[in-house]
DNA sequence: TTTGCTGAACCTACACCGTAGATTACGTGG
DNA sequence: CCACGTAATCTACGGTGTAGGTTCAGCAAA
């Protein structure tokens, strides 16, 4: 609010925006995030994150690149088991989903290209070349682990994160089937769930790899 | 461009409208998408176009229903074998998905509830039920097909529609093993890909099924 | 101390956006 | 022939991202 004269230092760094910036899109959404608001946020001229960050689109990379340091620094990389390393991961990039749902979006539309999104996959498809499984089949991993992933928390999030939090109740008479089976999918965003079908999709994986590969 | 007189018939109506910001996104992308531009495109006066629709949030609505037409459009409804019915579905989104790769983002991120998908859903999962299969495998059913089918087609799209095309080639000194597999991940964005990785989820419906169900 | 430079912060300005509210005129039913 | 509903336009307001210029604290060399 109170802004400084000119001239005069007011701490600005790329980390300390991006994480205002971070705590802004959690609190507001990305719909009402902009620089002004984030300028206002942080008590500073709107011109003067363009000194630390390039424009809009750099800034909304920087949060994507805060909020996945954050999946990095809560997973611990003692094991070289792949099984172990691909959960630990899931695990830690669905609590961040749900620690900054707004946020998410971002994420899952944008191809991830950060060194610290490269690091954790780098370490993961390592893990699993070490134990010998067939090159095709890591080759797939970063896609079908995460490309699940973003479609599952995409999906569950969109109710959770709504602006506005109205679930529509589908039609009984129009739907009947959708509407018998809405009880069964009730509890669709606990640990239980996602962890179940996680481990589908890294069943999916070992088969693969069990069979030879290729196909 | 030449717009006409006040009260002057333009001709426009929801479906138009809708068409004409299917056709603009598809051109500018959704960044540069906005009612003023749509106006222009419609040789219109912007306010013109909030007397059939609501807002340019519900203008988003009518363009993700648009496309979604399209695939119940192309998708023919004459089986009654649920995994022809899944296939089918799945293949026609993914097509609708390359058709119109910047409004892609729109689908994956908002939640469908509009009739279009509704319908395709309750054909899906009234032919599952009448298969025999257990009701929480049913219930799960869409959950996991488009989970995933956003997810991947996500990921594979978002080189494919980028406003900016170029692949940062990753380091193959920091990210050896990451570099040593991409020629194995060049053919992502095939119909053969996406057809194998689309047998695997509906393998491991079928798994689940044939184990009884619920876990 | 004085001088001059650097860079981080601010200020101004512009083109653009979504949209609320008022106005206009065409086509139709009475 | 006239009133009216409707579909269009016009005007205006507050908001946005950001290009370009200005100001001044702090520091290094003279």
């Amino acid at each position: 609010m109170a802004r400084r004269a000119q001239g005069t230092a007011a701490g600005l760094s790329r980390e300390r925006i991006a994480d205002a910036a971070v705590a802004l899109v959690d609190r507001d959404g990305l719909e009402r995030f902009g620089v002004r608001r984030l300028a206002d946020e942080l008590g500073v001229d709107p011109m003067s994150i363009y000194h630390h960050i390039k424009g809009k689109a750099a800034l909304l990379d920087a949060v994507s690149e805060a909020v996945l340091a954050e999946v990095a620094a809560a997973t611990d990389d003692t094991s070289r088991d792949w099984e172990e390393i691909a959960r630990r991961t899931a695990h830690g990039y669905r609590e961040m989903a749900y620690r900054h749902p707004r946020v998410f979006p971002l994420l899952a539309t944008r191809a991830q290209t950060s060194p610290v999104a490269l690091i954790a996959l780098e370490r993961l498809v390592t893990a699993m070349r070490e134990a010998g499984l067939p090159e095709q089949v890591v080759a797939d991993a970063p896609m079908t682990l995460f490309g699940f992933l973003n479609g599952y928390l995409l999906a569950v999030l969109s109710g959770e994160s709504g602006e506005d939090t109205g679930t529509p109740a589908i039609d009984a008479d129009t739907y009947p089937t959708m509407a018998a089976l809405a009880p069964l999918q009730a509890g669709y965003g606990s640990v239980a769930e996602f962890d179940r079908i996680l481990g589908t999709v890294l069943g999916r994986v070992q088969d693969r790899a069990a069979r030879g590969g290729t196909r």
